[in-house]
DNA sequence: CCCTCCTGAGTAATCGATTACTCGATCTAA
DNA sequence: TTAGATCGAGTAATCGATTACTCAGGAGGG
């Protein structure tokens, strides 16, 4: 591996000079930067981004945090993130959380220690000093999560609210009257903003919150099926069902076959999050479609802003909200069915 | 942040030594030793990952390189690197290639520049004498694909012969006789064996395998859709298809319901690659399932062995092979549907 | 014509660690 | 008692880059 000393060496100048020629800083002379320059293609020379990042205290590295990098949603997040850091020159460095906060905490010791040059976080679960002390040391965006504790922080999220009032103000449209909200973790910022779009959508509609129409998972498959059941096996039972994310959505979907319900007649059915799935089952489901790619592309683009320049300023705080899209399909129009 | 010098003087005593506490390097004495740990202790010092891999030349990274991190089947795998990863004081480095040569040589620069610890390759498409410069550097794993040009890098694989073999086998015993074969493209060894292992399944129940039975496609789900059209359309159709992965089993599944056959009575069904929406679509569909966790799981064994022992000499070429699991769901049993 | 200012390039310090080499002290053996 | 071996710790070189500082030489002004 040829160093920039061999490279000033062949060239017949110092290293100083070679460096300056690298990086276009101070003024060098053109015929030396172009002996420079052959030089370095002669030696095939790479810098070492080891010596320069020991020395500018600043690897060209991005850190990317999420619980669950498997979930569809957050894996084309990381595919839009990880497409916008190479096409910039940064490297993506994966952390998959699992939701446990020392791993969290031990990654993000990690990413101070090699100083990274950025740092997008989907799994809000610190607090806000600690995150506050990371603020000090490198960009630090949040991506689909926040929670009322970090109002200084850089954020990108979706308009939970709209998605789910669209979806169950569309429910309402086709004639759905008792719908049911399986709903997400009340601490997480998504699951709540989705359920006040719920809850403002029947109000817009002139009708009232009932408490028994609400049945509260975790998130994951499971709850959904045990939330759906409840809901749908009711006294009461509802006669349409929003489902707060798409891994509810599994297990919801599952409870209403194994109950024998058939959608879109004798129950309506909507959920956030799109996946493959649910365009090929029978009938194929109504979504809220969230733009994860965009998502992690808009990230990426904070980290960019913030790194060099001045133009958010050090106490603004950026918030790109991007908008989600209701995906009408079969299961939630009456009588369109198969 | 606290340096090592920093820590050096607080115990009164030279970095050197302070080193060699760090790294269990050398002989220190013990009181020594328990200085300069309080002292660490006190100035919350962290040994900088720069300096120290500038100085070793090695640093402490694991890239990953896939074709497409968003398909299940990487994204487990992923995970399964990532975990062992993390447990073992690595980082992981991601690269999505999306099937761009370009971009994968100038990640395997990127690699070199930074003298990762060990690289993982799950899209085999460069030259076999720019991987033998590679593995001269660092640990190589190959992990699902390889190709007859890399005889002599490590590779984690699964038993792709067996899992068509099984499959098809299945097929036969539950009464299919025109077994179609979706293809994927030959030059991708996973692909090739997996028809090898449809043909010998055919041999050993003494029959031949027909051209007409066999439509190859590209690994995604349009090529599925026509290849499955073709094959069950044709003036002597398949009663079954088996698939050779996920993706194009979505098209295959997709083209067989817009034709209106029913599954498992008119037509048998089975793929490769296991994923949710086989278990929740009607009927549900067997499959062959990969071990891809484990897949991670096993490359990351097989960097750190490579990392400092000699265990498996620099000659020994190591070839852990993981077993598929065929799983009989209701598309592939004439009778049981629903 | 001389002095000042400016430009462009080199020298050397620095980033934070590791480690070859050195050296004094202790211990063993002759 | 002393030469030689051994052990533990410090000094300083080194990894590969960036950059503050220095300095020579040319331009411009008085």
């Amino acid at each position: 591996m040829a160093t920039i000393r061999d490279v000033a060496t062949e060239a017949g100048l110092s290293t100083a000079t070679v460096s300056r020629v690298l990086n276009n800083n101070g003024s060098v002379d053109v015929a030396l930067a172009a002996r420079v320059n052959e030089a370095i293609d002669r030696l095939g020379y790479r810098a070492n981004p080891l010596g320069r990042a020991l020395r500018r205290k600043r690897t060209p590295i991005w850190g990317f945090l999420a619980s669950d990098i498997e979930a569809p949603f957050f894996a084309s997040l990381l595919h839009g993130l990880e497409a916008q850091a190479l096409t910039n020159g940064n490297l993506l460095m994966l952390c998959n959380t699992g939701e446990d906060l020392e791993r969290e905490r031990q990654y993000i010791r990690t990413a101070l220690d090699y100083q990274f040059g950025g740092l997008v976080i989907a799994a809000a679960s610190m607090t806000a000093t600690e995150l506050g002390v990371l603020q000090d040391e490198m960009p630090v965006v949040l991506v689909d999560r926040v929670s009322a504790a970090y109002p200084d922080i850089d954020a990108v999220l979706v308009n939970n609210h709209l998605g789910a009032h669209s979806a169950v103000t569309h429910l309402l449209e086709n004639g759905y009257r008792r719908i049911g909200l399986v709903a997400g973790p009340s601490d997480i910022s998504t699951a709540h903003e989705r359920r006040a779009g719920y809850c403002s959508a029947l109000a817009d509609y002139g009708m009232g919150v009932t408490d028994d129409l609400v049945a509260t998972g975790d998130f994951f498959a499971p709850s959904g099926y045990a939330a759906a059941t409840a809901l749908v096996t009711a006294d009461q039972p509802a006669d349409a069902l929003f489902v707060a994310n798409g891994q509810m959505a599994v297990g919801a979907y599952a409870a209403v076959r194994d109950l024998g319900l058939s959608i879109p007649d004798e129950l309506g059915f909507a959920t956030f999050d799109d996946d493959l799935w649910m365009t090929l089952v029978e009938p194929s489901i109504t979504v809220v479609r969230q733009p994860a790619y965009e998502l992690g592309e808009a990230a990426a683009h904070i980290l960019l802003r913030r790194e060099d320049v001045k133009d958010p300023e050090p106490g603004e705080v950026v918030r790109h909200i991007l908008e989600p899209e209701l995906v009408v399909r079969a299961s939630s129009c009456r009588g369109v069915g198969p």
